[in-house]
RNA sequence: ACGCCCAUCGUCUAGUGGUUAGGACACCAGGUUUUCAUCCUGGUAACCGGAGUUCGAUUCUCCGUGGGCGUGCCA
């Protein structure tokens, strides 16, 4: 039998990483089996169900490329089948009706849960059993006629045909339960895969007060969709040997739900943001390009003032060192406007010191007189300039680069220098000293 | 309280009845570089505790401890 499986999130609030990691898992394990990936939406909650969040799950499917085989299936549009199978159950005495709980409220449909033992099999966990004692009657309609989670979950992953629920382990619980609907409607039991938390900072669950959790504000800040994939699938599962870097046909290729662990795990930033630079280095460079000029737009830098072959330039200066989008405007800003801010800590550190100002004007002198700007030659005067006056390398480039970049780190400079080219190098140089006059710097915004 | 699930470096993880318990990120030191990043070398760092089984337990069993989930007419 084909597999098929779906990611059932509920459209409440923004999708944060164990949602999307649910998702990926689901995706991966059908691509792997070569089985069907599909969705569907759980709104039966109208309170707290809104479009907005349904558009979150779409965008962040969307980005990640967790492409479907099927349109999305709405939970909202099968009352009718979860009422008639909630009929059944009650005409053939294995639900009954009742004011569960002393509600007042008028009386709910509840499905009996049968005497003895419930079990399933889980694929991480192995053989699950609860005693039946433990667990209570199910609520499967509301007296108001609106059918349970539990009920419409169970009968639409029988009308999908779903051979494998994979989810979070906070369903265990309810698992126990569904199985026992699958015996009473009379379907087959799928297998069931529950995955492991994600946990934050403190290791304590996700919650919506969480910043920094939502796969909306990773793709904002500049995350490559690919990376995040990689990452994310790497939370709770391995491939076995010591691979890490993976494109999205190898996660495919090895992926299985064997595989996974079975105790939750706690995102790392700084892991994330190391995998998303091996992604961006990695990128062809057309795609960086394409990037690289639409973080510098969305930074408000104009890319073309200074032509295509200069923007090209940069952009082969800054692959390399690029770890986020968001952080070329920052970065790279510098290469495409005069009016640069500066970094508080590299001014201080390099331009406020005394003597700087003489340097620099020696030097800008010593480069307005070079016949040729390339990077060798700017090179070779700096360094003669330095030797001949017995002044350390180091406390003429780190001026230098400041002045001509307001940032204490970046590209090798007299590559630098020489891309930006001798007027705009000797009047940045200008620019700067007088700053260092005035004492203060405008700030990178 | 009861029930269920979980437990290897700071983090993500590999692994085994006998291993110097492996890798990655992070961190530290060194090399490279004018700087940052990259790159190279090296280093610090883990089997939750206690019993039991065993010639031998990180590994198997039990009991604790800790964490999570559940005990909704939420999903």
């Amino acid at each position: 039998m084909s597999v098929r499986v779906r990611f059932a999130p509920s459209p409440t609030g923004q999708v944060h990483i164990g949602n999307i990691r649910t998702a990926i898992f689901n995706y991966l394990f059908a691509r792997h089996e070569n089985g069907e990936f599909l969705l569907r939406v759980e709104d039966t909650d109208r309170e707290r169900s809104t479009d907005a969040a349904v558009k979150g799950v779409l965008d962040a499917m969307a980005w990640l490329g967790l492409d479907v085989d099927e349109e999305p299936m709405y939970q909202s549009t099968r009352t009718d089948a979860h009422l008639a199978v909630a009929q059944d159950l009650l005409d053939r005495g294995l639900a009954y009706k009742a004011d569960k709980g002393d509600t007042g409220k008028g009386e709910a449909i509840i499905f009996r849960i049968p005497e003895g033992s419930l079990r399933f099999t889980d694929v991480l966990k192995g053989e699950l059993t609860k005693s039946a004692e433990d667990v209570p009657d199910l609520v499967i309609v509301r007296s108001n006629g609106a059918p349970v989670f539990h009920l419409a979950n169970v009968v639409d992953d029988i009308e999908m045909g779903i051979t494998h629920v994979i989810r979070g382990d906070d369903h265990i619980e309810n698992t126990y339960r569904h199985v026992a609907l699958y015996d009473a409607i009379g379907a087959p039991v799928p297998s069931f895969c529950h995955l492991p938390m994600i946990v934050n900072q403190h290791g304590k669950p996700y919650s919506k007060r969480d910043g920094s959790a939502f796969v909306g504000e990773f793709r904002d800040t500049g995350f490559l969709p690919d990376a995040f994939l990689n990452y994310l699938s790497l939370l709770g599962w391995s491939p076995g040997d010591d691979l890490e870097v993976m494109d999205r046909q190898r996660l495919i290729d090895l992926f299985s739900l064997e595989r996974i662990r079975s105790s939750a795990s706690q995102m790392d930033m700084k892991k994330l943001m190391w995998m998303n630079g091996e992604f961006m280095r990695a990128l062809p460079r057309e795609m960086f390009s394409t990037g690289f000029e639409q973080s510098l737009s969305d930074a408000g830098f104009d890319s073309e003032v200074h032509g295509d072959a200069y923007k090209a330039s940069v952009v082969a200066l800054m692959q390399e060192r690029t770890k986020l989008w968001a952080d070329i405007g920052r970065d790279s800003g510098f290469f495409f406007t005069e009016a640069f801010g500066f970094d508080p800590k590299a001014a201080r550190k390099r331009l406020q010191k005394d003597g700087v100002t003489e340097v620099l004007v020696a030097l800008r002198e010593l480069l307005l007189g070079l016949q040729d700007f390339s990077d060798v030659t700017v090179e070779t005067a700096v360094r003669g300039y330095g030797e001949a006056n017995d002044i350390p390398v180091g406390s003429l480039v780190n001026p230098l680069r400041v002045a001509c970049s307001g940032l204490g780190h970046g590209p090798g400079l007299f590559e630098m220098l020489s891309l930006l080219g001798q007027d705009r190098v000797c009047a940045r140089i200008e620019r700067a000293c007088a700053l260092i006059l005035t004492g203060t710097f405008p700030e990178i915004p």
